[in-house]
RNA sequence: GCGCGCGUGGCGGAACGGCAGACGCGCCAGACUUAGGAUCUGGUCCCGAAAGGGGUGGAGGUUCAAAUCCUCUCGCGCGCACCA
């Protein structure tokens, strides 16, 4: 490929073009207050009043994790989608923010280090260099005076700060928010300092907590549950195995109902939302409390109760035995003696086994009766109290009572153990009750016998509500976060452990003073012979002078990606995460204070009122993949309320846009990897066909949320049109004479560029109206599709213009300008070369609007003139009975009776007429006649 | 199993309920050329010489009119997966 002519000179045009952009910081993006200097582009469109600023536009892309494997066609593909946005938004007047920067903390760097014994910033710094080079080679318009990493410790400081306002604060149940956690109250019972503490401890959003966790042998730390796929390690796929460890948690099982209820007030794709939804899993029942037995109650101790929790008290009636988790706290005293042993084996086997056995072995039920009886409330019969791993401790109260007549799993496991199984539901119909989990109609159940369902639920409920033997509940599926690991490369706890009098650790936080706790040095960065996290190695840092000891976890990956996007907002801030009236701004709180510039306002003819772009809460639009649709967004949501509940931040929500972009397979269809080497290379692409042909064809392969496959032919389609476009404006002769000029000495290629001249059909002639009218249709249809994200067709859109205007004898300086606006945000680099020939020979053509700015970026957007687009007369299709049968000229303006008129006479609708009659007319007027004949 | 999404030429994909296949790839023919894997021009859903007929995974339905809306069904993809 290299081998043959380049259809256009990208590899001068586009490393030219990157200069000037980073010489003249063209994406700089200015906070209130800042000075914006009067030769910057942006003040030449704006002004230089930093206090009167435009309606803010923030547009973000996920941040990558740098890994060595340095960048994939997938990331570009958000990237481009997001930059053409920030860029066409630019243009239209919004004061875009567009950062980058790197979510650099993580395992593999970790991994490299325990193997190596390099230093894990070594090698991130490297990824980045390679990065963050790969990255800026497709030109994309950052404001990099932004730039993040999140392993930068003026970076991490904030994230430790962060964790310690949600370790100095409670949730309130009665305000539903975060309070500082001076405001808890305490029970009047608790009098010495320690109680208060372990009460207060026990109730902070950041609070430790003895945890059955997985633990990875081999990563040598504990994972969350979203970070073990099938019984392995989501990362490196090791086995992991259950183990009780002393863990720090965050509450976001506070904020599941508001997680679930703002999902309403964010414009997220439906199915994006369900899948929140559904890790959420939130569910309406009851708690209901079962006494045991008197007869299974140890002589002396208080009797236990068992209290489970189901969605479907109304099938109270046909409980006949209830299941216990093996992990519950009942099991141990409950169990009889004769039962002892095998209660003992099965928990012993549980604990050991894998979610992938426990997966596997689904469809078979296994448990174990413990000898005990419990008894139901409603009506006073003894059950049978089993346990079965079928019942998950953590969901509920780890305990359930077992309806098998209306529950799947407890009618396997009542056949596999032949309990009885009892009809308290009618199905409709003629539909076998035996097994129907759906509503019905109550049966042999006393007091809500011939109810339906809910009627059922609510009268059950109330009934046990004014016996206090339940209540209402609403349970969630959604666990505590797990928010400590046992590694190296991650951020320190700005937590230190200390004795009470009696001996006793307590954990207190360090003060803001002490931020950031930064990392010891080590030579070693495997976890210690005991288990202890790497951190532990550092005797002389983990130690301190008054006796305390330092926290010795670290925090997971996710924690620097939970904020970052409000860092970008005021980077390199010593004295705050972000400055709040730069907050205010950016995040949408003050958009309010910001009239809208006429410009914008005004919404000339091209712009639809509907169409005057609103400035948006939060992050305007946020787009990356699909893997961080439950963890990542769910995370960052819950931080971002913690900090508005605590008056940090003024919007509930961060990212008010959100949205996918398709995953990009290889070109054998199947998903790009190593070991089926259908890997795509970006910097290949580039060096073959440049970054604006690379750009164009992300796009162009079809709707951004789709999944799609590569295709390097096609990249050679947008090249070409790029060509077009190239000698749609270069003379033919200059060109040769550029080629020659770089075979004799390619060091000058600079100059050699700057000599390649303007075609000389393109002149400072009045546009006819032809020209005009394939301009503005091109300026609605790339309008309208970039507002709605379908990049594919507004290229199109442009490939069509470039195709007509071809074919001009004679080309319009001015309708030229105009496509170069429009061609800008797509293929960057080419259109600011273009744009400078054009401009140098013809700084104002005639027709053209006032130049405010000489930088492309900044060129305002041009409106379409809808009058240039209506036609005379429009050719429209007749159908007869709905089949296509002719087609008719007739002024634009015409009456539907015309319309009609012009249909019948149609000669080659006739035959289809003959020996019929027109029952009815369907006219559309301007669109089509359909004749109903018979 | 449950939930969500998607099925349109040889391929990627277009198409406010109103001309199916825009645009691009590929392919075919031609032009310019020492040459063409550059560029330009024309053609390209299927059957048919034409008139015309058929056609958006399949089967029904709503409608004057369905790729588009509804029901069922098949296939593919993604997510969740004993959550009581």
């Amino acid at each position: 490929m290299s081998q043959t002519r380049r259809q256009y000179p990208f590899h001068v045009i586009e490393p030219k073009w990157q200069e000037v952009w980073e010489r003249q910081q063209t994406f700089r993006a200015w906070n209130p207050g800042e000075i914006i200097p009067a030769g910057h582009p942006f003040a030449q469109r704006h002004g230089c009043d930093s206090g009167a600023l435009p309606p803010k536009c923030y547009i973000l892309d996920m941040f990558p994790y740098p890994s060595g494997a340095g960048l994939h066609v997938g990331h570009p593909e958000g990237y481009t989608a997001t930059d053409i946005l920030a860029r066409y938004h630019r243009a239209r007047g919004s004061h875009v923010l567009h950062p980058m920067g790197w979510d650099a903390f993580g395992l593999p760097a970790e991994q490299f280090a325990v193997k190596t014994g390099q230093h894990p910033r070594k090698a991130t710094e490297a990824n980045i260099a390679t990065f963050k080079r790969q990255i800026r080679s497709l030109g994309f318009s950052y404001d990099w005076t932004r730039e993040l990493d999140t392993t930068d410790p003026a970076y991490f400081k904030w994230t430790q700060w962060i964790f310690l306002q949600m370790y100095q604060a409670w949730f309130n149940p009665d305000t539903s928010r975060a309070e500082p956690i001076d405001t808890l109250p305490y029970p009047s019972g608790l009098t010495t300092d320690e109680e208060r503490r372990a009460y207060r401890d026990g109730r902070r959003l950041a609070y430790v907590a003895e945890m059955p966790v997985w633990w990875c042998e081999q990563l040598g730390t504990v994972l969350a549950n979203e970070e073990v796929l099938d019984g392995k390690s989501e990362v490196g796929d090791f086995p992991v195995i259950r183990k009780p460890m002393r863990q720090w948690m965050l509450r976001i099982t506070a904020y599941a109902e508001r997680l679930l209820q703002d999902l309403d007030t964010i414009d997220w794709s439906p199915a994006l939302k369900e899948m929140q939804r559904h890790w959420i899993g939130r569910s309406e029942g009851a708690e209901v409390t079962f006494a045991v037995a008197p007869a299974s109650t140890r002589p002396g101790s208080p009797a236990p109760a068992i209290t489970v929790f189901t969605t479907r008290p109304d099938t109270l009636f046909g409980a006949t035995y209830m299941v216990l988790s093996p992990e519950h706290p009942l099991v141990d005293p409950l169990t009889t003696d004769a039962q002892r042993p095998a209660v003992e084996t099965y928990r012993r086997q549980a604990a050991t086994k894998s979610d992938l056995e426990r997966t596997e072995l689904a469809k078979d039920k296994t448990g174990v009766f413990t000898g005990a009886y419990a008894v139901n409330p409603v009506n006073q019969e003894p059950i049978p109290v089993w346990i079965a791993d079928y019942v998950l401790a953590s969901y509920g109260t780890g305990a359930i009572m077992a309806v098998p007549a209306h529950d799947t799993r407890d009618l396997e496991f009542a056949r596999a153990f032949n309990l009885p199984v009892r009809v308290v539901v009618q199905a409709p119909g003629s539909r076998d009750s035996i097994g129907y989990v759906d509503d019905g109609v109550s049966v042999n159940s006393g007091l809500i016998t011939g109810l339906p369902t809910p009627e059922a639920k609510r009268k059950i409920t109330a009934w046990l509500e004014e016996r206090g033997l339940g209540r209402r509940t609403v349970n969630y599926k959604l666990r505590d976060w797990l928010f400590s690991r046992q590694r190296y490369w991650g951020e320190p706890f700005p937590i230190v452990w200390k004795r009470d009098a009696r001996g006793r650790l307590h954990h207190e936080a360090l003060p803001e003073s002490a931020l950031p706790v930064l990392p010891p040095h080590l030579t070693d960065y495997k976890p210690t012979a005991s288990g202890q996290p790497p951190l532990a190695r550092a005797q002389d840092w983990v130690n301190l002078p008054d006796g305390a000891m330092r926290e010795t976890n670290t925090m997971p990956q996710w924690a620097g990606s939970c904020w970052y996007y409000l860092r970008y907002l005021d980077p390199r801030n010593p004295s705050a995460f972000c400055e709040p009236a730069a907050e205010r701004y950016w995040m949408g709180a003050a958009a309010a204070a910001h009239p809208v510039p006429g410009e914008r306002a005004g919404a000339g003819p091209g712009f639809p009122a509907s169409e005057a772009p609103a400035t948006r809460p939060g992050v305007d639009l946020y787009v990356g993949g699909t893997e961080h649709a439950v963890l990542h967004l769910l995370y960052a949501r819950f931080w971002h309320k913690v900090l508005y509940d605590l008056g940090h931040v003024s919007t509930p929500e961060p990212f008010h846009r959100l949205v996918n972009q398709g995953l990009i397979l290889g070109e054998d269809g199947q998903k790009m990897s190593k070991s089926r080497g259908n890997v795509i290379n970006p910097d290949d692409v580039l060096k073959d066909y440049g970054a604006d042909a690379f750009r164009l064809y992300e796009m162009f392969m079809g709707p951004l949320e789709m999944v799609k496959p590569w295709n390097t032919q096609g990249v050679e389609g947008v090249y070409r049109f790029l060509g077009r476009v190239w000698r749609l404006f270069v003379e033919d002769q200059s060109e040769t004479e550029f080629d020659q000029a770089m075979t004799a000495d390619a060091s000058r290629a600079r100059t050699w560029l700057d000599q390649v001249r303007l075609s000389p059909a393109v002149q400072d002639a009045a546009a006819t109206p032809a020209q005009l009218k394939t301009l503005h249709a091109c300026i609605r249809k790339v309008t309208e599709d970039l507002d709605h994200l379908r990049f594919n067709t507004a290229i199109s859109a442009l490939m069509v213009f470039v195709n007509e205007a071809l074919a001009w004898e004679c080309k319009p300086a001015a309708v030229l300008r105009e496509f170069l606006i429009l061609l800008q945000p797509l293929a960057p680099h080419l259109a600011e070369e273009l744009w400078s020939k054009l401009t140098a020979t013809f700084p104002t053509p005639p027709g053209a609007r006032a130049t405010p700015a000489p930088a492309l970026s900044y060129q305002p957007w041009p409106a379409w003139d809808p009058s240039l687009l209506a036609e005379d007369m429009i050719e429209i299709p007749v159908q007869v009975n709905g089949k296509l049968r002719g087609r008719i000229r007739v002024p634009a303006g015409a009456t539907s009776a015309e319309f009609e008129a012009a249909a019948r006479a149609c000669e080659k609708v006739q035959p289809f007429l003959a020996g019929k009659t027109v029952r009815k007319a369907i006219v559309v007027p301007g669109k089509l006649v359909n004749l109903v004949a018979v």
